[in-house]
Order: C-alpha cells, then sequence, then structure tokens
DNA sequence: ACGAATTAGCGAAACTTTTCGCTTATTGTC
DNA sequence: GACAATAAGCGAAAAGTTTCGCTAATTCGT
C-alpha cells in the first residue's frame, strides 16, 4: 500500500525552517535552545529532526566547522507561496481573491499593513489595465 | 514520548471535507466516486475514513436512511479560517497582511477578485478611522 | 594529554495517517 | 425466500512523523 509523494514540510520541521529563516544558519544547539521555547522538546529529537530534514533536503549543512552549520535549503518566501498554494488549492477552491477576501475580513491585518495593500492593489489594477 | 493535540484536518480528510462542502451531503459510494478521481483509492479506504473523520467529529452522519448520509460538521468559512490562522501562524510569522501581499502579487486574483478586495479595503479603512 | 562536557548519530519505538482484505449486514431482484 | 449486489465495519499493517536513550566522536579546560 504505497503512497503519495510528500508534500508540505510538516508541523516541526516548518518550525524548526522558521528558526533557521531568523537566524540564517545556526548549529543544532541554538535551534534546540529557540525551539525548547515553544516546544517541550529534547536535544536529541532536534538533531534527529535535522538529520531528516537535511535526508528531505529542507535544509543544508555545513561540516566544514564545528560545531555543524544549518540553514534552510528554501527561502522563507518560496516556502511560503507552496503553502500557500496548497492551502488556497485545498481549502479555497483554488481562489487566490476568495483567501484574500478572507484574510482581509478577520481583521487581521495592520492599518499600515492595509496602507501597503491598497498600494499593491493599485499597482496591480494599473498593469492589468 | 507522548505527544501533543491533533490540530487541522489532514490531506484526505481535507479533500473529503471538500467534497462534502460542494455536495453537501453524500453516500461513502458518492464521496468514493469523486475521490477516485483526484486519488486512486479504494472503497474500502474511504469508508476507513469517514469512520475515523467520525470519531474526530471531522464529519457527521444520517443513520435513518440506507445508504448513510455523510456531511461536514464544520462549514467551509470556518475550517477556512482556521486553516489560514494556522499558516500565518506558521509561516507567515503572525502577520496576515504580509500573507495577502504575497497572495496578491502571485497574480492569482482576477480582475473581479481585485475590484472586491478594493472595496472591501476601503471599507475597513473607513471602519478603522 | 586526560577527564569532563558538548556534539553528532543510530536505532528503536510511540504515535498518527492512510491503506485494504475480509467478514457481516443490508438491500434489491426474481 | 433465495441469491446477488452493494454497503458498512473490523482489524491489521504499511507509511509517515516525532520522540528519545544510549553510544561514539569531538572539543574544551586544566
Amino acid at each position: 500500500m504505497p503512497r503519495q509523494s510528500p508534500s508540505q514540510p510538516t508541523e516541526v520541521e516548518l518550525e524548526i525552517l522558521g528558526i533557521l529563516w531568523e537566524h540564517g544558519s545556526a548549529s543544532a544547539r541554538d535551534i534546540h535552545n529557540q525551539l525548547e521555547k515553544s516546544r517541550e522538546t529534547n536535544y536529541s529529537t532536534t538533531v534527529k529532526m535535522l538529520a531528516v530534514m537535511f535526508e528531505k533536503k529542507l535544509v543544508k549543512r555545513d561540516d566544514s566547522s564545528r560545531p555543524i552549520q544549518f540553514s534552510a535549503s528554501a527561502s522563507q518566501k518560496k516556502t511560503q507561496t507552496k503553502l500557500l498554494r496548497n492551502l488556497v488549492q485545498k481549502a479555497y477552491d483554488g481562489s487566490f481573491g476568495s483567501l484574500v477576501m478572507q484574510a482581509l475580513s478577520s481583521k487581521r491585518a495592520s492599518q499600515t499593513e492595509l496602507a501597503e495593500i491598497r498600494e499593491l492593489l493599485d499597482e496591480l489594477e494599473k498593469k492589468n489595465k
């Protein structure tokens, strides 16, 4: 009973990627220290996750110096895009627009963000015309 | 080595929910026929998934008539909101705005949608002032 | 250089998700 | 009612994720 291709980074993987995006690169210990803040976990587990993620090519590692430094293989932006597309596909019937609408009406965007969005919207409409 | 609480509907679960949202309610056979279009799967598997989802309270079932009719427990909208919040939290550092920005610039919104978004934006800014 | 501390890795296992074969129950047809 | 066809359910297992104890390797302090 085989299954399909893997897809998105999992829960913990995403948390680790988040740490890497923020810090650029870090040792297993650094990553673990960060991870501990949000999740009860063990150093061994972190190390293992990094090994798994390395196999999946979610992270790179630089062995040239000790401790080994890890970094994310894909940029935050690229990963975001994948996740977003996946969500739109799976839950919003492929409509980015309706996702945006809902995100906006959930009143989670700050005033500054709203202004930025408006600018972006202006640009987009200009181009489309 | 215990783990945490479950969270979002999984891959297949979401696909099944999608079918139910579209059809309102359906028999296992109906659901399976739909599911087969996008995923190589077996009737038994579908039935089992429905059983699992029933235990998780993701779907309701009406046993009063045969074949049993299934329907989604939560509306598409509610589920979307949950998934969206989760994504924003996990991948966008909690910023709805930056998600919206990215969704917009990915050029996936239609002209009509853009107009709607602009309207919504107007309303939001009015309220915030 | 030696022992202590830290880092890296392995392998097994707990837990979750997805799979399906096989049995039982129910329905439809003649 | 008898038989065939369809529906529902069960239990096991494959596949995927996350966990960690324990060992080995490396580095650090003196």
